[in-house]
DNA sequence: TTGATCTAAACCAATTATGAGCCAATATTG
DNA sequence: CAATATTGGCTCATAATTGGTTTAGATCAA
């Protein structure tokens, strides 16, 4: 309604589109949803008087329910009539994966390699190749004679990928890759260069053979257990009782 | 393309004309864009108010809004209208990750839901907090109501992230809603039409009433069984036995 | 003239909004 | 308990809105 055409190069913010009809009745809704007019629980009016006061058919007003439904914001049942819902936490969004991951605490880490890894390494006993198998053989011969804890570590790291690798399960390469990230934190290094002692690699050493064996006999309980035994163990000398 | 031997001076884009419309019109526009008057997704006047406000004719507009497109500025769309386009999303950190998880078939995520909520549940038996609680009885009510699959899935998704939330794992709560982007692959929502009946939706309900109720007497033994089923009944009905 | 650009109008196709009627689940009343 | 009223769920035909296309004519520079 503001149609001021003497200037030419400024077209303004003119008005709302009619056929906004269904994006103006949500935006009306919410508004009073959000300041509180319409507080959860509270129950809107009827479609056949909502049509009236918006001044809108019903059919377009209930593609606008629809959204809000879908939104979460109202709930609706027939009969009864639509409310408005119990607010939900605002979940957070993808994003913040790889801030979750860089953000977790050893403690959290280890929590979740200790269900997953015994898990995956009872598929893996059925479903690892001997391709497989050799490759972490070689991860463990690398291990053995690396000179520095960085060094071990990131062996130590390949051989727990390629077991999770032999589980077959693409997903979970993918979420293991997205943990293991967390090995390259500044944090999780020094924990490792303090805890690592000759000692405990040693064990390591022992435990990683024992469970590379129980893979190649195709015994699912076996490797289970002995990978779940060992990363007990770190978690021992990682964090403690 | 560079025959300069020949001619001195190729006129190659000289548009000599007094009144360059066509460009002006995109200027005009762009600089609506950029300044943020016009922002992403804000719905252009429509080519019949455009062409009074800038005072040319529909054809030369058209031209305009042509080259707008055609550059990812605007879409447009018949009986709609033309839209400011969203900035093209630069690249994520996540990417292999997230490719990772869209490429999984719903047999790996099944896989892994299966190991991964059971356990979760039974440290949610003992973590999970009564705001978690109420927030999962509010989605299974939004889920009972829901009017069809994609709303009802959209419920059920955030159940399961919110009783995974509630074990209380940083990490596990970024890597399970990894997982859940799934849920919006097309190939999974047409799985879940083709899937998800009424009965099956009833089912489902009871089994989620069942579980949040161990959750709330603190029995995680109960509360991880009952999760299992649940889960096994649900790679039933998506993959067969 | 020739070619390019702009103006103008009519019509096409996709989307949205309207209005009416009827159905299904729930609430209310006798 | 049974009957009626209320309320959301649904379908259909119709009209309005909006970008897409074609055609014709006017203007102007090379």
């Amino acid at each position: 309604m503001d149609q001021m055409t003497s200037q030419p190069t400024i077209p303004l913010n003119t008005r709302i589109r009619a056929s906004d009809a269904v994006a103006s009745i949500i935006e009306t809704i919410e508004s009073n949803i959000a300041q509180g007019l319409w507080k959860p629980g509270f129950r809107l009016p009827t479609e056949r008087e909502l049509e009236l006061q918006l001044g809108v058919a019903r059919n377009t007003l209930r593609k606008s329910l629809k959204k809000l439904e879908e939104a979460g914001k109202i709930i609706r049942q027939i009969g009864r009539g639509s409310f408005v819902a119990e607010p939900v936490q605002t979940g957070n969004v993808m994003t913040s994966l790889l801030t979750q991951v860089l953000g977790s605490s050893p403690s959290e880490v280890m929590e979740i390699r200790l269900i997953l890894e015994p898990w995956a390494a009872g598929l893996a006993a059925t479903r690892a190749t001997a391709a497989d198998l050799t490759q972490m053989r070689n991860c463990i011969a690398h291990a053995a004679v690396a000179p520095d804890v960085p060094t071990f570590e990131k062996w130590d790291g390949e051989l727990h990928q390629t077991i999770i690798s032999s589980a077959k399960n693409g997903l979970l390469a993918g979420l293991y890759e997205a943990i293991n990230t967390v090995r390259h934190q500044p944090e999780w290094m020094k924990l490792k260069e303090r805890t690592v002692t000759d000692e405990r690699r040693a064990a390591y050493h022992h435990q990683h053979g024992e469970i590379v064996d129980a893979l190649a006999e195709r015994d699912p309980d076996k490797a289970a257990k002995l990978i779940r035994n060992h990363l007990i163990a770190v978690r021992i000398s990682l964090l403690g009782e």
